[in-house]
This record gives C-alpha cells, sequence and structure tokens, in this order.
DNA sequence: AATATAGTGGGGAAAAGTGGGAAAAGGTGG
DNA sequence: CCACCTTTTCCCACTTTTCCCCACTATATT
C-alpha cells in the first residue's frame, strides 16, 4: 500500500495563537497518501494519532462494523470515535489543536512528532520520554521465546 | 452509510440558565440528517445519547418488534422508550435537559459531548474520563484474535 | 549573492459563544 | 374559574475566539 512513510520525530511547539507546525516530511507524505492533505486525528495511548484521510476511512468503517453489544467495545468507540477530529493544515503547514485533544495528550508547549509508518503520532515532550525511556528486556525476552529474535 | 457523521468531543457547560449548546459541527449533521434538526435524546451507559429523528424512528420501530414477554426487555424497554425527550435547539443551538436526565447522567456543570457516527452522546465530564482512561488492551487482543487488526 | 524553502507573526473578517429581556406557558392557591 | 407567580422559550445584542490570509525573517541551496 504504502510508498511514503511517516518517520523520523521532530519537536515542535505551540505558537502563541495556538498553532502547531507539521514537519514538510509530514505534509509531503500527507499529500501523497491523500491528495488533499487532509487527516484524522484521534487519541489513544496518551497521545493523539494521525491517520491520512483514506486510511482513516478504512479504520473507521472496520469500527462500525464491530458489534456494539459489549459495553468494553462501546467504550473503545467513546475513545477513538470521540476522538477524532478533521484537519487541514493553513497555507503555511499549521493546525490547531482543540482544547479537549491538549487536554487529552497533556500537551503543554513542547511537543514531539512521532512518525510511525502509515501514520503519525503527536505527543507532549515529557510523556513521550517516559515512554522511550522504558526498560523493553521484558518484550525482546517474550518475543525471543516465541522464535522472534529482535536484531537489537 | 450516510456522509456527515458525528465525530469529536467538546467540553461544554451549562449556562446560569440551564441551557446547553451543542457544538455547530453537530448541528450541522443534524439538520444533513433529519432537515428540521430535531432529535431523540434517550438513556443509556450512564449518559444520554442523541438520535437524528429517522435513526430514532427505525431504533424504536425495532424495540416496538421485540416480544415483551421477558422482564430483561420490559426492563430495557422502560429505559430507553421510557427516557426518550425529542428536542430541538433554539436559535443560539442550544437545548435545555430536563430534570431527570442531568439525574440519570450525573451531570454536574461540566459535560463533554462525544461523536459516535450516526449518533452523539452527553456525558459528566467525570464520568466520560473514567471511560476513556480505561486500559483497552485486553480488547485489542481479543479482536485480534478474531482476525480484526485495528491499526492503533 | 540570489533564489527557494522553512518558519514566525499578526490583522481582520466571520463564526462561535454568552447573557439577558420580555413574552408565553404552565402551575398554584384562593 | 380566575388571578398571580414561576418557569420556560424565544429572540436580540454583545463579546470572544477562530480562521484565513498576507507579509516578514531566517535558513538552506546552488
Amino acid at each position: 500500500m504504502p510508498g511514503k512513510l511517516f518517520r523520523g520525530s521532530s519537536p515542535r511547539s505551540i505558537d502563541p495563537k495556538g498553532r502547531l507546525m507539521l514537519p514538510p516530511e509530514f505534509r509531503d507524505v500527507l499529500v501523497a497518501r491523500s491528495d488533499a492533505g487532509g487527516f484524522m486525528l484521534t487519541t489513544y495511548d496518551g497521545c493523539l494519532v494521525a491517520y491520512p484521510q483514506p486510511d482513516w476511512d478504512s479504520f473507521e468503517e472496520q469500527l462500525n462494523r464491530l458489534k456494539s453489544s459489549s459495553r468494553l467495545v462501546r467504550d473503545f468507540k467513546r475513545l477513538v470515535l470521540g476522538g477524532a477530529e478533521e484537519h487541514v493544515c493553513d497555507n503555511q503547514g499549521r493546525i490547531r489543536l482543540s482544547k479537549s485533544h491538549l487536554d487529552y495528550a497533556g500537551i503543554g508547549k513542547d511537543i514531539v512528532l512521532v512518525g510511525q509508518g502509515s501514520k503519525f503520532e503527536i505527543w507532549d515532550q515529557t510523556r513521550f520520554s517516559e515512554v522511550t525511556s522504558q526498560n523493553f528486556d521484558g518484550l525482546a525476552e517474550e518475543l525471543s521465546e516465541s522464535g522472534i529474535d529482535l536484531p537489537i
């Protein structure tokens, strides 16, 4: 599916008028994947997750196909669908995060944009460094028991 | 099925006269789905659930088709049918929640309106953050066992 | 040095949001 | 059954925020 992918992270900050500029690399990927360059931003794992429009559409369709008979599924949809907002950059490549997004992601002023292949994420800087400073030995071990040996 | 969907959440509050303003995006979806913009609001999962008139009508029809032979079905109808109230926004896009709705949803002053595709929900802020701060890893795993791999 | 691209700042129109006055409706007590 | 009081509704006017665009500075590239 994918040609261009979101990769790498860029530290950013929110300007006095509340605007956040996306790195040009990400903007390029966005226009490559959906020609208008629009994307959806939703909430998960304490950060904001951005999907180019076409990817979001199929994701949403999957969500709507899920049977809503269990409370857990309904709550999951509340988080993901309820967190979804459409975004388009202005002429300078900036967006404005909503109050509830800032809130959910605990975003103060310093931000990291993190490429994740077909999507990217927006993190509060402090939260992100907590995530990345974890010890992953447990996982590596678990994987190696399933015969997966990562070249780390 | 339809084009415009309810998405995203907006934090709101009830004004001194007891009025709650719907976000413009939601109002747009309402008029798109039912041209008068009227909707039904009922009670479930500890929140208020809003259905555009046409969606409600077919929902209600399904409910009425249910055999009322079990107590559980009757109680369910008591909750859902008994909790249903019709609403129309005023010129500024505001509605007034009834005492029993405020009560059922445990609504104090701070509220979140949550888009859920073809419907939206009204939550007390505190209750809603409990919902969204859950850990959904169990669900993700369960889904992936049924062959559904969400792009989260 | 010149040109293109990245990044910053801000003005101003339009939309969103707030508050309140006054009419209508509904409820209560005599 | 009527008069009075309270609550609700409807609409107008004001304030605040958001959005869209333009202009400027800085950085990089050839």
